[in-house]
DNA sequence: TGTTCATATGAATAAATGTTCATATATAAT
DNA sequence: ATTATATATGAACATTTATTCATATGAACA
């Protein structure tokens, strides 16, 4: 994913509307914001993240639970708690040899149910 | 604690809460839906295509203006503006020799001012 | 202490993905 | 027809990523 910045675009220049690719450049949000933007659906862009999201939106539940769950390894359950722990999206808490995760976050299932919203309008 | 073995996976089956997982399972919807699901964000999930989709609430645009707005090839653009049209979030029109994308969805914008919302007060 | 068990993690592997390059297609103009 | 130009697309390449396997960590308990 590299952004190499030459100079002038690929098209010879009479085609491009310059006042509009200027208004728009304008009213772009911030690099940074928009980077981060795509981390964050790169998160929810798998779907044992998007059901181990939706598990947790019906109760906490620990790695062997969710494992039993999805039908999965301890393991791979584990390497994605892990990106959605670093994402901060998911908490936990140890209970002994146990650890319980949770939801972290309030957007999520908003988000989701406007996912949702968008597939079931294309059907 | 009484346990019937089902022949479920990986933990040893005394530690799975099995009333939780099996109301979890339950609630979870449809597994087509999660996929479909993942499958939107994962469109989401890579900066070009954000920027574009950001570009396109701004204003149409033909390919050469977001190649130049965004500073990449004219063919990265056309890419992306595949993937995008095959997920049904652009459409286009062509005039002459230009083509011209705009958005044919309602719900982006509003998914995307939530994760940046998410994003805002993570901060 | 040593054992057991739930979870975490590093390394390896396979699959998916984004960009580039070269080229094809489609439209307009000469 | 021929040329020019805007866009599309196939192949190749590099990079990322999800899972598996083996093993480590950390907590309870004999």
């Amino acid at each position: 994913m590299s952004n190499r910045n030459t100079e002038l675009p690929s098209c010879s220049s009479n085609v491009v509307h310059e006042e509009i690719v200027a208004r728009v450049n304008e009213e772009m949000p911030r690099e940074e914001s928009l980077y981060d933007l795509a981390e964050l659906f790169k998160v929810f862009g798998d779907t044992t993240r998007v059901k181990i999201l939706y598990a947790l939106f019906a109760a906490e539940m620990c790695v062997c639970d969710i494992a039993a769950l999805l039908n999965m390894s301890q393991s791979a359950i584990s390497h994605q708690l892990r990106v959605l722990k670093q994402a901060r999206l998911v908490k936990f808490r140890r209970q002994g040899k146990v650890v319980y995760y949770s939801l972290d976050d309030d957007h999520v299932k908003q988000i989701f149910d406007q996912g949702l919203t968008h597939i079931n309008e294309l059907a």
